[in-house]
This record gives structure tokens, sequence and C-alpha cells, in this order.
RNA sequence: GGGGGCGUAGCUCAGCUCGGUAGAGCACCGGAUUUUUAAUCCGUAGGCCGUGGGUUCGAGUCCCACCGCCCCCA
């Protein structure tokens, strides 16, 4: 049993430290300076200089005042000396003194240690199941009377005298399991009473169900596969209501082993985002897209407006970038000769964060030959629905407020059309100084050096976009925010065959006619040379290496770019992208 | 960048308005309990009240700064 743990404990469990016991808070600090008397303060009661510790008032309202210590203060009375025995004590040993997390992590060291006496090896190679959790609850019926071997976390431990109910947790499912002590014996009893809220245990018995209806498994016997010795977060529920659980979203994406190990919800998020990814590749796959890898760390970054992460290779000693976009190298791929390429990758963009922004991020892009923007579109639309429909068996998601319906076909309005309906102007036509004053008219934000894109930038991002809530197709965009993208057949010179799809009023994607003119691309890279002189910093840099590929002649080709995080939201529901991200960035702490 | 909110026990939270000996539930520890399920009952223990400074006889509480997180806006 574990009657005896207290006896053993190391450490007393008043007063702190010498070292901690003389800081004094700055504000105890200068009343003593001051010749003050401390009073009352906190950290006059922590001084070793004062006669009686800070805690003694806890143990006189006690009434315990004059008691030995206690089961868990391992030194008696008789050997602490006689008046302030705390204070004293603490001072003549100078024993660390732990915390209250150290502590419950020393009990479980104790029951540790308590294992490996009684021969328990706490932490076996190796368990053979014959079930996963989920199996035995599937195939339940056809199980009983049947000696199954499962293994998982303990998630709870309901201890009725001489039985005990627990539940347990693999990565399929969670089952009650049902411990006597007549069947396990004196030491297999007392070994089980040294296990702990998520520790791992192997369990073989019967499936059966208990008076109240619950399926469960009747233990013959358990072996410990893993003690833990941090406590785990203590997660209570009752008919799907959660009372107690991890809700620190701090602690949740910081320790996100915890969040998962707690929420059997958020895990489900992360497996609904394997099970998109993977949609996403038969889709691709089934037609005849070939998967491909390219360099993350650049020498020049390209392919999207935005700043880069900046890093050194040392072998070279040279400065290096990590990837803002895979479209440059993905349509060297076109060049040379593949009719359909894709790629699932990491980007990084060295900007600002919010619940659509993670610096590092996962971008699908794809290129396919012969065909332009409204396949694209044909396409997008396709991939979406059928992921949807695939990985998440449904076409309807909310989204906050509100509900999305993917079965419905996609609007597709040009930008031109947009700004008619939600800004009541044509400023596609407009020169500069019209841009900035519709800006200043609508009350979006101008810098005064901004150029032309990036006024486009603004009113397109501040005017339509929040407007387009079911999922619409974009057309038609300037060519000062296009520099990639194929100038429009209709013959308006500054326009591109560009769309970007929105749903719930944010992009989820962005594709193209990919310009294949190579002069043309040599004089778009020229425009962005002259905003970056004017100080767009995300204006893009002229890529010589990729002007000599094209230059080769690249076939008519679409390209598209989606961005995975940002359809997992929608998909998964979840409102922020550090939902769907396992670990996202966050500040380190002092 | 601006505004707002939050930070108290391992977890979930009171206490702050109106300064006066830090509280609860769960977890932990001890006891009772051989079909419970937010088990229950009894008894303990467990806090640098985010950090630093200020005001005060006295600060978890009021003021300032900083750190971290969240939300809104730009």
């Amino acid at each position: 049993m574990t009657g005896s743990w207290g006896s053993v404990f190391p450490w007393n469990k008043r007063g702190r430290s010498i070292a901690w016991s003389r800081r004094r808070s700055g504000r105890a600090r200068r009343r003593a300076d001051r010749g003050i008397s401390p009073g009352r303060t906190r950290s006059a009661r922590n001084s070793p200089l004062r006669g009686s510790s800070w805690r003694t008032h806890r143990r006189e309202r006690h009434g315990r005042k004059n008691e030995v210590p206690g089961p868990r203060s391992p030194v008696p009375k008789n050997e602490q000396g006689a008046g302030d025995f705390v204070g004293n004590w603490r001072l003549a040993t100078g024993d660390p003194v732990m915390t209250p997390e150290e502590e419950l992590i020393s009990v479980r060291k104790q029951k540790l240690a308590r294992l490996r006496e009684l021969g328990v090896d706490p932490y076996p190679h190796v368990f053979k199941r014959t079930h996963a959790v989920k199996q035995i609850l599937d195939g339940f019926d056809g199980l009983k009377e049947t000696s199954v071997r499962t293994a998982g976390r303990i998630l709870s431990i309901r201890v009725m005298g001489k039985s005990v109910f627990a539940h347990i947790q693999d990565g399929s499912a969670k089952i009650q399991i049902y411990v006597k002590k007549d069947e396990l014996g004196e030491k297999n009893w007392e070994i089980w009473n040294l296990l702990d809220l998520g520790d791992f245990i192997g369990i073989e018995g019967k499936p059966f169900v208990t008076k109240t209806g619950e399926r469960s498994l009747h233990a013959a016997s358990f072996v410990v596969l893993a003690k833990a010795i941090r406590p785990m977060p203590v997660v209570k529920e009752k008919e799907g209501v959660v009372f107690e659980g991890l809700s620190d979203k701090e602690i949740r994406y910081r320790k996100r082993h915890l969040d998962l190990m707690a929420s059997p919800e958020v895990r489900e998020v992360f497996v609904k985002r394997a099970r998109i990814t993977a949609a996403v590749r038969r889709f691709l796959d089934g037609k005849g897209f070939v998967e491909v890898e390219t360099p993350a760390l650049q020498t020049l970054y390209g392919g999207a407006s935005a700043r880069p992460f900046v890093t050194h290779l040392n072998a070279l000693d040279m400065k290096m970038y990590l990837r803002i976009s895979d479209e440059l190298y993905l349509k060297r791929l076109i060049v040379g000769g593949y009719d359909r390429v894709y790629e699932i990758a990491k980007d990084f963009r060295n900007e600002g964060m919010d619940r659509n922004h993670n610096p590092e991020f996962t971008l699908l892009e794809f290129y396919w030959t012969y065909a332009d923007y409204h396949e694209g579109m044909d396409m997008v639309e396709t991939l979406i629905r059928t992921v949807a429909q695939e990985a998440l068996g449904g076409l309807s998601f909310r989204c906050g407020e509100q509900t999305i319906d993917l079965a419905r076909p996609f609007e597709r309005v040009t930008i031109a059309e947009l700004g008619k309906r939600h800004l009541g102007a044509d400023f596609l036509g407009m020169e500069r100084a019209g841009l900035e004053a519709l800006c200043r008219a609508k009350g979006f934000p101008v810098e005064p050096k901004a150029t032309v894109g990036q006024l486009l930038d603004t009113i397109v991002a501040k005017g339509i976009e929040p407007h387009l809530v079911q999922p619409t197709f974009m057309m038609d965009y300037p060519v000062e925010m296009s520099p990639l993208a194929k100038r429009h057949r209709g013959g308006n010179p500054r326009l591109v065959e560009r769309f970007e799809l929105f749903i719930a009023g944010a992009e989820r994607a962005n594709a193209f006619t990919e310009l294949n003119d190579p002069l043309d691309q040599r004089e778009r890279f020229r425009m962005q040379a002259a905003f970056r002189e004017a100080g767009d910093e995300e204006a893009q840099p002229l890529d010589e290496d990729f002007l000599e590929a094209i230059e080769q002649g690249m076939p008519p080709t679409a390209g598209v770019g989606i961005g995975v995080d940002r359809l997992v939201m929608l998909l998964t529901g979840q409102p922020s992208i550090r939902d769907v991200l396992l670990f996202p960035i966050m500040k380190p702490l002092a």
C-alpha cells in the first residue's frame, strides 16, 4: 500500500531555503535600509532574521502548531531542536525546498523507486497488444469472454476500496478498466497502487459491460509500461461536458503534448489535417501530377511579395534565404519538360503574426501545362470540394457565425466588378493620386510613400476581401500586383490573368495563367525593382537564373497556390492558424 | 503600431470595486469504501498572487514600467 510514503519524504515542507529566505522584495529592503521595522510584509515573514516562519500562522489556524510535523515531514520534531524549529531547522540544514510541482514529481519518483524495489521494470521495452482500444469497443459483442491485451495512458482512477475503476486511453480511444484486489493478489495490488494519472499500462482481460452500461475491460492482469513523473492535466467530463481540462491557450501552444493528451478534439484536428493533405495528394496524383521537392534554402528568394528570412551557409560563407514560395523552381521544372508538378512545402515569410499568419506555413503549389487560369479555377474548385468530401465527408462548414457551402458553384467575378459592388468605385482605372484619395475616403491606412501596387493591395484587402464569405474567385488583377502572371488576353494592358479564391473573408488560393513571355517577364522584374527603390521591401527581386530558364521556352501553363493551413482552418472550423499548427511560433519566456 | 482584456496552488477558478492574517473544487498525501464513472465521505498538505518599482503603518487588491498570452483596430 501507499501508506508509508510520507515517512520517506526527504524535505521539510515548511519554510524556504536559506538562499530563498534571504531574498527580500525591494519594498522590504528599502524599509530595512531606512531602519524601519519590516512589519508584517510577506518578505519579512520570509526572513531568517525573524523568529517565526511566515507560514506559522497557517499552522496556528489549523491548530497544529505544537504537533509533530505530520506524515509528509520526514524529520521528527525531537530531531529538529526546540523553539522555532521551522526557521532554525532551515537555517541549520539548508536543505533545498521543493516547489509544489517538485513535490508532486518527488512523490512519483518515490513510487518509481518502490516499483523497482518490487522487481518491476517501470519502462519495459515492448508490449504486445492484441487490440487497440477502439478495436475492442468496435468489436465488443464478439469479444466477450475473449481475453484481450491492450494498452494506454491512465486518464482517471476511481478507487472503491478493494476494487478500482480507471480509464485508459491509447491513440484510438479510451476504455474503462476494472481491477479487483482479490484477483490481483497482494503484490500486484501494491504495484497497482503505485500508479498515477498519466502512466502507461498494459492490460490483459475480458470485455464486459458494467451495470451502468459502459463497455469495459475486466483486467485479469496489468503491466507497467511507462511511469510518468510529472502530473498530467486533470480532465473530468460528464456527458460531453469537460469540467477541468487544459484551457490555458498559452500552455496549450507551448506544451502541445499536454494539450494533446488532455483533449481528444485537439488530436482530432490534426488527424483531420493529415487526412486533408493525404486527400490533396490523392487528388493530384490521380490527375497525373508528379510530387516534387524544391529547395527551401535559396541563394535568391522569389515567387511572392514578402520579406524573407536571411541565413548563412558556412561551407560557402554565403548569405542564403529561406524560401517564400516554390513558384520559380516549379516553373523551371515545367520548362524542363514535366507536364504536371506539385509540391506541398513549408514556406517562410518574415512578416507579422496574427490568426491568419504564422511565419512558417504550408503551401501547396501545382502547375500544369497547356492550361489557363479558367481551368485553374475549375481545378481548385474540384480539388477543394473533393478533398472536403473525402477527408471530412461533407461540404458544409461552420466558420464563426457563418456557414460555408462548398456544394454551390464558386462565384467568379472580376476585381473591377467587386470594386463597383463594394466600393462604388472603378478603381482599376485610377492613377496613383486617385487610388490614394480612395483609400483616404474609405479610411484605409496610407503610407506616404506607398507604391501603386501597395495602394491597390490595400484597397482590395480592406475594401473587398472582408465581404467575400461564400467561395469567390476574384479575377483579373492589376499588373502592378502580379509580376509573374500573364497579361490579360482581353486587351487591357494593365490587367493580368490572375485569380484568388476567398472563403470566409480570407485568401485561400492564388493562381494565374503563368507569364511565359521572357521579355515581358524581364520587364516585370524591372517594374518590381522600381517599386523596391521606392521603398517597397516586399517587391520581388530579379532572378536571372529564372529568366534564363523562361528564355529557354515555357509552354502555356496554369499555376495555383493553396494555403494548406488556411484550408485546414476552414475545414476543421478552427478560428486561428495556431490551432492547426502543432507547434506555432511562440515568443520564448524570459 | 494603437486600444482593450488576462496572468493567484499541478489544473480550473474566486478574491481586486471599497488595501487590513491568501480561498474553493479537482489532482497530490493519509483514512473509509469490492460495479464506480465529474464516484462519495473524512482528514492533511500545497502559493515569490507574472517580474520590477512606487504610494501606504500595511498592497493579491491602488499607481507606473516591463514580460508573456488573448481579442479588437490600424
